[in-house]
DNA sequence: GCCAACGTTGGC
DNA sequence: GCCAACGTTGGC
């Protein structure tokens, strides 16, 4: 199983969103490299649900709860081909104690995070390695 | 509100 | 195909 992080802005939508709806689709991407990482990811899989902007921590787990498929919000133009993808996303649990930037930054071991190092990407994978350590920051016991 | 990073667009 | 201009993201 493969690990990643999703962000979001909760403004636009929240972890509260997305435990309210249970299972959501992952809309609006909208990089390439982002939309790479949507269409490796398998069923099952499991990401830190990230928020950008406001609040800048991790507050939850999600599951792909099905494999990407063409995003219905992008608007194709006659002729065109879908370009974008998107996938399901299952609410796991909530956080115990978010994991915010500033203690991801102030964690030498995270320091190759892609969170850290491409601060504009929104769907990035996450190491074993990292995965682990972040549960345990956040006190996420069930891995 | 500002600014750095960086992806995209469009002129050449 | 290059590169300057521009737009967007996201931290501060």
């Amino acid at each position: 199983m493969a690990y990643w992080l999703v962000k979001s802005e909760p403004d636009a939508f929240s972890w509260d969103q997305q435990v309210a709806n249970g299972t959501e689709p992952w809309t609006g991407v909208r990089n390439a490299l982002a939309a790479k990482h949507l269409r490796a990811m398998r069923a099952g899989d499991r990401a830190f649900f990230y928020h950008s902007n406001l609040g800048k921590e991790i507050v939850g787990v999600v599951e792909v709860a099905r494999e990407a498929y063409p995003d219905p919000t992008e608007e194709v133009a006659q002729g065109k081909a879908p370009r974008w993808c998107c996938v399901d996303m299952r609410a796991v649990g909530a956080v115990p104690a978010p994991v915010t930037l500033a203690a991801i930054k102030a964690e030498p071991a995270l320091a190759e995070l892609a969170l850290i190092r491409q601060s504009r990407l929104s769907v990035m994978p996450v190491s074993q390695e990292h995965w682990v350590l972040l549960c345990r920051m956040g006190g996420w016991a069930a891995g």
